[in-house]
DNA sequence: AGGCCCATGTAATCTGTTACATGATTCC
DNA sequence: GGAATCATGTAACAGATTACATGGGCCT
């Protein structure tokens, strides 16, 4: 029940259409969660019923309707509750970390490839939380949007995202130089 | 189908029982995958039905038997096709994120003895991770284990996992920080 | 006496993924 | 003419979590 509350925390910014928010979760930018749209698109319906979001239908013309979401204070009351309870750790399962951990039983040359893709990725997203945070931000210092700014929430989960990032960058790199290394001096 | 090749990667070290798996995936020391040890012994059962690993009963005395697996030339092949096989990213799952990502809108007393908590909890990681790359490397140098010891995937990701437990400890901190700072000024 | 460690599971449920469906509009 | 964008879902399946079950040995 976490995605429950992602939503909800999502939805703190504004109204947002279950396409948005799939937008916001999926590509990329996902930097508290990730889901996909169809998961949403239920979520939203169930968090409707439970009466922690309402929805409004908005009419358009030239493309289908939409429903916009926002959170009740039912839903903020949910959310305050959720702050408060404790959390299990967020437990790592990534195929990588499992391709390297059998790093020398296996062809290295393929999961070279691999480990250059996924620095490239990486790369790729540090420059678009980059980007995100300087938007965040405004024309303030990091030091003085912290203290002052009014909604700092997205920027300190996107710091954490821009970190995470840059460490799997870092490795991915090292990863690569210790196993060409090794490579070259088996032969 | 993850598991599968985790189970298989965290096999290449030597035989393992169920139980012993279990405690490999779940305390902690999950470097690079996390599960149940339900999952688990479900996930022998089949691997051995595919043929991927062997068990073998041992009987003991004094407590229950055990079954010891190992991966067979089969098994092998199939994470060397798996190694090669392109993946999806990994991507955030973070009950915490999701509270930092509402902090505007949530009492932060509660958030900020979550991040603490989390801090702590990191902290253990990062001194048993510690321990870990020691113990792997054995008297070696860092820079010469990786170049010429014989098994550097498990090395590789801890290295990984101690990376990323540091940057959960550094972003802990600086929350923290940041949202005590910001609980004084608005008094 | 109570609780933890060893050791292995079953069953019910919840969550997440994959495949499929629809249909107009705008951009290349 | 074909692809991408907007917009919302359903259905089947795979994967993960939670609760429950068993039972002797060992430590305090």
């Amino acid at each position: 029940m976490a995605l429950r509350h992602a939503v909800l925390a999502a939805l703190l910014d504004g109204e947002l259409s279950g396409y948005q928010l799939a937008k916001a979760f999926d590509v990329g930018v996902a930097n508290f969660w990730y889901a996909q749209p169809q998961q949403l698109y239920a979520e939203l319906n169930r968090l409707e019923q439970a009466g922690l979001v309402v929805g409004r239908e908005v009419v358009q013309e030239g493309r289908p309707n939409k429903r916009l979401f926002q959170v009740t204070d039912t839903g903020l009351a949910e959310l305050e509750e959720f702050a408060g309870a404790s959390d299990k750790p967020a437990f790592v399962r990534d195929d990588l970390l499992v391709k390297v951990q059998a790093a020398d039983h296996v062809d290295t040359t393929a999961l070279i490839a691999r480990l250059r893709e996924r620095a490239t990725f990486a790369q790729a997203k540090i420059d678009l939380f980059g980007k995100l945070l300087r938007n965040l931000r405004g024309d303030k210092s990091e030091a003085d949007f912290l203290l002052h700014g009014e909604r700092v929430g997205p920027y300190l989960t996107c710091l954490r995202g821009l970190a995470f990032e840059e460490g799997n960058r870092d490795w991915c790199e090292r990863t690569v130089a210790v196993l060409t290394r090794r490579e070259r001096s088996r032969r």
